[in-house]
DNA sequence: TATAATAAAGTCAGAGAAAGTCAAAGGTGA
DNA sequence: TCACCTTTGACTTTCTCTGACTTTATTATA
């Protein structure tokens, strides 16, 4: 039994295939096309379009606001990636991040433009403000949704 | 869906392009060219050509009046980075951050493999272990750390 | 030379348009 | 039955557009 949320998601899904990978949606319009309430569309995008999926989300309020779904490539450097950063953990520490990096470079998965970056935003001085025991979790956190970025 | 508001952005952009980063105009004048309120112009220019976005703006009132726009120099990339690294505060919002990100594409001032990095690195799903109330300052640090990076 | 008329631009609050949030209610499958 | 999806809708936030009113500068006139 197809339930609703699942037969938005195959649409909008249908719509990204079609436009090569991005689709530009109005939320009130998607909903009284499926009749059903505007913030359905918001669940769709949050339980099926989110980043752990591979998709990202952009949005505009107010007049001429719209909602922009794009899908990360799907290729094999994705995958590989994917899988790199899966095993990572949710804590690392600076030297362990320097380390991941200096790898991606030696693999030539990332530039050293990308690595320069990377290294900014994930050094202590970036994050001195916040306590210790945080510390590496969010630099797990970041270095991960960069990774992510990175192959889009 | 371009709002009115965007396509006189756009139309002022041009302008500036054409005439090398500055342009008088007349606030009457475009907005009947626009068939507009005049205020409206105030409303693009207050929200798209702030120094935020690395514009600044003039005006004189009264007959003959005017206003003049002109776009921050980039003859010189580290002197003007410098200049919005030092004018960005403690504490930055994710928009307000990812609106400095754009402008420097707009600018040419970063590729758009370092914007990218700079807008995953910064955004709230990066930050979301930290408490909120340390999130902007924290922002603020990483958004920095970063761009001095770049000019290095 | 004062003063009045005119010609700009500035301000601000309100209406309207669109998306976001969140918790409660309703289904469904193991 | 019970935990976990889905669905709903009231309320919030953000962005755009408008118009009445204000301020400032120039020009014409007494």
């Amino acid at each position: 039994m197809a339930r609703l949320s699942d037969i938005i998601e195959n649409f909008i899904k249908d719509m990204i295939e079609e436009t090569d990978g991005e689709v530009e949606i109005q939320r009130n319009e998607l909903a009284s096309y499926f009749n059903c309430v505007p913030s359905q569309i918001n669940y769709v995008i949050a339980t099926r379009f989110n980043s752990e999926r591979g998709y990202f989300v952009e949005s505009k309020r107010g007049g001429g606001g719209h909602i922009t779904i794009s899908r990360m490539s799907t290729d094999k450097p994705y995958d590989y990636f994917m899988h790199i950063i899966l095993s990572m953990g949710d804590e690392i520490s600076q030297h362990s991040a320097d380390i991941y990096i200096e790898n991606f470079i030696d693999l030539n998965i990332i530039s050293e433009s990308d690595k320069k970056l990377l290294k900014a935003a994930v050094n202590d001085n970036s994050l001195k403000s916040i306590p210790v025991f945080l510390r590496d979790r969010v630099r797990a956190d970041i270095l991960k949704n960069m990774l992510m970025k990175i192959i889009i």
